[in-house]
RNA sequence: GGGCCUAUAGCUCAGCCUGGUUAGAGCGCAUCCCUGAUAAGGAUGAGGUCGUUAGUUCAAAUCUAACUAGGCCCA
């Protein structure tokens, strides 16, 4: 027997319960067991960095991250689901470095590498207690206990082997990289640190001037090249003169010297009296030779240096158009040098940021002293034009609060170009949902891919596994595993970190191996995440072979630049593979207000007591039918939530608890159940759901198994609609039929509601794993059982029926049309109407009305249907030509038919009608090339059109169907009077009905049968006396009383 | 500075790929109906120069270009 069920619901508490029955039956686990023999569906977890809680990024990822797996195990697939920790990296020794109180590597150095990563290991293992309650809480199924872990030794030693792969495939190379960098701390620092402390302060801005070394194309010896700088501390370090190809320059003549200038920029001299000698574009400037400012590096001439070269990032909306470029101490000079084929650098700089003693008169100088002093050089050498200064914004170390400068650091690089194409290639083979994301975006981002810098000056890492020979830098041994390292050092090792590589010192054949002090890029960890949580190729081979690529990776935008990337990178470059095959895409999640969700302004709601207050379904249903699962934006909104589940949950949560509510009235059995009639033979309705359900089942399961999990919740809304509001609505007598009444139909209404609902709750369990598992468990007799462990329903198309669909899609119109009408002629629902006309001559319409009569008969409470076929007596028509059929074959005359059949004269009409064909202007259209749109012929209130059909209603009321109005008042008043004296649904009670009117007393005569029924009334009595009480303006009053006992 | 995305009703979004003349839905609002699924449900209505401009076309929310505003990522 089935248990009757509240059909109030608290979320969250249900929510929790389910939570607690599935840690006792320990679903997870067992829904993995049962699928173990199974093929596998590979799904890679993209590793979240443990820092903070969780936030509604992170929570959308899981939920997608936990729908696809749902669906695809209960498809039959083994998937596993290991959660990974991201947790190296710079955000973790940031922490750390605040907690202990540490400003700089110096002080770091003196606190203890060991020390320091040590309270970095403990930090990370502090914060994941939240994100397991939340994971809980959203209903993700992720494996915790067996997660993988980027500092674990096994997950390190693989990431050494991917390193050394790359390196014996030569991929791995040594060069600079120009990067924000402290003097003050002597240590580079990130882009995200240098973001964090913009200043407006005054720096100079310099005009000097470089002069020809030769002649060159329409430069001429001695000419001056104006250059322009804000950096003057930089010119020492000046290799070049960066001019723009397609920039128009002027040679002018000034004070008998000639200067070079953008011919944009001209303005910058309108204070002396100058003269345009010629003009000519920088493209024929590319490669003239200058004289430098200084000449300590005077030698790197034969190298290249000295010379006028192309950079995009020069333009003409300040400066002179001629840029300085000094390549250690900007990374566009850097490149700018490089692509021009200029492999020199000069970094007279120290680490502490001082002039060194290759210029005598400024060594030991502090760059931004220097500033001065150089400028007066230059003065004193005539070669300083002009000199002022200039407000802008510029990057500040945020520990020391001095200016940053950029410098050139050495760094480890992977040769990402030289795969770049092949990257481009292979990713056209990934599934991207949505599409536009790989097509273009990531396909974009390949095919401009950079050689990655995967060094960092840093401590809590993956260590880059290099071994350099101390007498020779071009010497070096590169370790791919622990083995290969102990054999070469003689020692145990029993960890990857710094505080336990740094001293270990690699003697061979005489030569002293010293390891390089970097550590790896987090993201290239990220990227080795295939390989580093099988510990491959160390361990579990065939294991990682069977899932490589993966079949599904899935996380938000911004990783299109992060670990799709790193991912893609290391795929191609070790397997010429893609890493993964389908991929879904999030947008990025936005407070309310549009911008970002932040704590300060408190602009979201906290996501624990959000889930707190809707659960997790809630929630989850919200996500994915939202514009995120398709890339966009969304803004994020409570409001959105508690809508989602008053239209989803709430009305599904309705729809068992209607079941269970009169399964357990009636006394239902599932032996019971097994009486029903086989679906052929079951009433309209029935077969209708049941065939609705299987089109949705097929629908659903295209979409799903394409990934496009946004086109999955608006079916399944449509579904809970039609079970909700016409299948169970327009069925509720015959679930509460007495006993002996036509049992088979009510057993029949039953059983397939209970099939619809277990069919529905097991398509929509990937999507809300909770109050589906709920309602699975009111629906089954056995224990331990999980709607997870099912399989997902496939389409049984011999239950679809289409013509039966369209035919309660036509009803579903008529009955809305005569509502409509209902509510205009101001007469209720309530009032029975003796008939309705439908007004067609569409054989089709006919014959569908043959199926849906009475279903439109009892919704709208009218007595007969008639048809009308001869429609030209109510409608008129309007003609239009079909543009969609006559535009492309017309053209321009079809204006000409527009203007014919707008100005079409009745008799025109009439034989266009007949004859089904008419010459226009030398035109022959035919009718089925034009829309025809209905329009009453004359005013008619009961009249309305449907689309490609009209009804008629007549209004005309008699004495039978007033009293059945009466009848139906009373039964309304006596619910209502039930309900408020607190009786249950089952209850039986004895009726008494107070009236001197006549047309009542009659009314209780013809319809006793039909009001005892309605209201559970066993004994009904009229008793003939005065009463003031009003029961639809007639003088009645209704005493009801529970009788004791049911029967 | 570059790449990609977005702009449609008071709000949140469909429609655009594949052009077709009356642009849809939900929420909110207003009016009303129903009443044993009821702290629900339903109907009707008001509300839009489809970001701006130009172009292509017989026809543009839809295609093209430029611009404006916003977002994400990268410099």
């Amino acid at each position: 027997m089935f248990k009757r069920v509240e059909n109030n619901i608290n979320l969250a508490d249900m929510e929790n319960e389910i939570s607690n029955y599935w840690d006792e039956i320990d679903a997870f686990q067992t829904s993995l067991n049962n699928r173990n023999n199974d093929k596998v569906f590979r799904f890679y977890d993209g590793p979240p960095f443990p820092t903070g809680s969780p936030h509604y990024g992170n929570l959308l990822a899981g939920v997608i991250k936990d729908i696809v797996p749902r669906y695809w195990t209960m498809r039959g697939y083994y998937v596993e689901r290991r959660f990974g920790w991201d947790v190296h990296g710079l955000p973790i020794e940031m922490e750390v470095q605040k907690n202990l109180n540490l400003e700089d590597p110096q002080q770091i150095d003196e606190y203890g590498i060991d020390k320091f990563n040590e309270a970095c290991r403990t930090q990370v293992q502090t914060n994941t207690e939240n994100w397991e309650k939340i994971t809980r809480k959203i209903g993700r199924w992720v494996d915790f206990e067996n997660d993988y872990n980027t500092m674990d030794i096994d997950f390190m030693e693989s990431v050494w082997w991917v390193f050394k792969e790359l390196w014996e495939k030569e991929l791995i190379y040594q060069d600079y990289k120009v990067l924000p960098y402290s003097w003050a701390a002597s240590t580079p620092l990130s882009n995200f640190e240098a973001n964090m402390d913009y200043r407006e302060v005054e720096d100079p801005s310099i005009y000097f001037t470089l002069n020809a070394r030769d002649d060159f194309n329409d430069v001429q010896k001695g000419d001056k090249f104006l250059v322009w700088t804000t950096t003057p501390w930089c010119i020492p370090g000046n290799l070049a003169i960066a001019v723009g190809k397609d920039i128009k320059y002027s040679r002018i003549s000034l004070n008998e010297h000639f200067y070079w200038i953008a011919s944009e920029r001209l303005h910058e001299l309108k204070d002396h009296d100058i003269e345009v000698v010629l003009t000519c574009t920088g493209k024929e400037l590319l490669g003239a030779t200058y004289i430098p400012a200084y000449e300590e590096y005077e030698n790197l001439f034969s190298d290249g240096a000295f010379r006028l070269i192309h950079s995009d990032d020069t333009n003409t909306e300040s400066g002179s158009g001629l840029v300085s470029q000094a390549p250690a101490y900007g990374e566009s000079d850097f490149y700018a040098l490089k692509n021009s084929g200029i492999e020199v650098i000069a970094d007279p700089v120290t680490l502490s940021g001082k002039f060194d003693n290759t210029f005598s008169e400024l060594e030991g100088m502090n760059v931004k002293d220097a500033d001065n002093k150089i400028m007066k050089q230059l003065k004193e050498r005539g070669s300083l034009f002009s000199q002022k200064t200039e407000m802008h914004s510029y990057p500040f170390c945020w520990r020391t609060g001095t200016p940053l400068i950029y410098k050139a650091i050495p760094t480890w690089f992977l040769n990402v170009e030289k795969i770049r194409d092949r990257m481009v290639e292979l990713n056209q083979s990934t599934h991207w949902v949505p599409g536009f994301i790989g097509e273009k975006r990531f396909s974009n981002w390949l095919g401009n891919a950079r050689d990655w810098a995967i060094s960092r000056n840093r401590y809590w890492g993956s260590c880059i596994p290099v071994w350099i020979n101390e007498d020779d830098p071009n010497d070096s041994i590169c370790i791919g595993s622990v083995t290969e390292l102990e054999k070469l050092t003689g020692e145990k090792i029993t960890d990857l970190h710094r505080h336990y590589l740094d001293d270990l010192i690699i003697t061979k054949d005489g030569k002293t191996y010293k390891r390089t002090s970097e550590v790896l890029d987090c993201w290239f960890e990220s990227g080795a995440m295939p390989y580093g949580q099988q510990h491959y190729p160390f361990e579990n081979e065939e294991l990682f072979m069977q899932g490589f690529p993966a079949d599904f990776v899935a996380e938000g935008l911004d990783q299109t630049r992060g670990w799709f990337y790193t991912l893609t990178v290391l795929a191609v470059a070790l397997f010429d593979s893609v890493a993964f095959k389908n991929c879904i895409t999030t947008g990025m999640i936005l407070a309310e207000d549009g911008r970002k969700m932040s704590k300060s302004l408190k602009n979201y709601p906290d996501p624990e007591d959000l889930l707190n207050k809707f659960g997790g379904d809630s929630l989850r249903a919200y996500l994915i039918n939202s514009p995120v699962v398709r890339g966009e934006p969304l803004k994020f909104s409570e409001e959105g939530v508690k809508l989602v589940t008053r239209n989803i949950i709430l009305p599904l949560w309705n729809s068992f608890s209607f079941f269970s509510t009169y399964a357990n009235a009636d006394e239902i059995t599932f032996e019971e159940l097994e009486k029903a009639s086989p679906i052929e033979q079951r009433s309209l309705m029935d077969r209708w759901i049941v065939s609705s359900l299987q089109s949705l089942i097929k629908n659903v399961n295209e979409k799903m198994e394409n990934y496009y999990l946004y086109e999955v919740i608006p079916p399944l809304m449509n579904f809970v609609d039609e079970l909700t509001n016409w299948y169970v609505r327009s069925n509720r007598k015959r679930f509460w039929k007495e006993k002996g009444v036509d049992d088979i139909d009510k057993i029949n209404a039953f059983k397939t509601l209970h099939e619809v609902l277990i069919e529905f709750n097991k398509a929509m369990a990937p999507v809300l794993p909770f109050i589906c598992e709920k309602i699975y468990q009111g629906l089954i007799d056995d224990e331990k059982k999980s709607i997870h462990y099912c399989d997902y329903p496939e389409s049984n198309t011999k239950y679809i029926d289409e013509e039966l669909e369209a035919s309660v899609d036509l009803a579903k119109k008529i009955i809305k049309s005569v509502r409509n009408l209902r509510v205009k002629l101001k007469l209720p629902n309530k009032q029975p109407l003796k008939s309705v006309t439908i007004i067609s001559n569409n054989e089709n319409i006919t014959k569908q009305l043959g199926l849906i009569e009475n279903l439109i008969m009892n919704e709208v409470n009218i007595k007969e249907i008639n048809i009308e076929k001869n429609v030209d007596q109510w409608i008129d028509y309007e003609f239009k030509p079909n543009f969609e059929i006559l535009g492309p074959s017309l053209g321009k005359d079809i204006n000409k038919i527009v203007k014919y059949l707008k100005n079409i004269s009745d008799d025109e009409k009439i034989l266009l009608l007949e004859n089904k064909t008419t010459e226009v202007d030398g035109i022959t259209i035919n009718l089925e090339d034009i829309n025809m749109n209905l329009t009453k012929k004359e005013k008619i209130d009961e009249l309305d059109i449907v689309g490609d059909f009209s009804l008629l209603l007549d209004t005309e009321l008699n004495d039978d169907l007033l009293m059945e109005r009466m009848s139906r008042e009373l039964v309304s008043y006596i619910q209502k009077e039930r309900k408020n004296q607190g009786f249950d649904v089952t209850d039986r009670i004895k009726s008494t009905i107070v009236t001197n009117d006549k047309f009542v007393q009659s009314t209780v005569e013809n319809f006793k049968k039909y009001i005892s029924n309605e209201t559970l009334t066993l004994d009904l009595e009229i008793k003939i006396s005065d009463t003031t009480n009003k029961v639809h303006d007639r003088n009645v009053e209704v005493l009801i009383n529970k009788l004791a006992n049911n029967s």
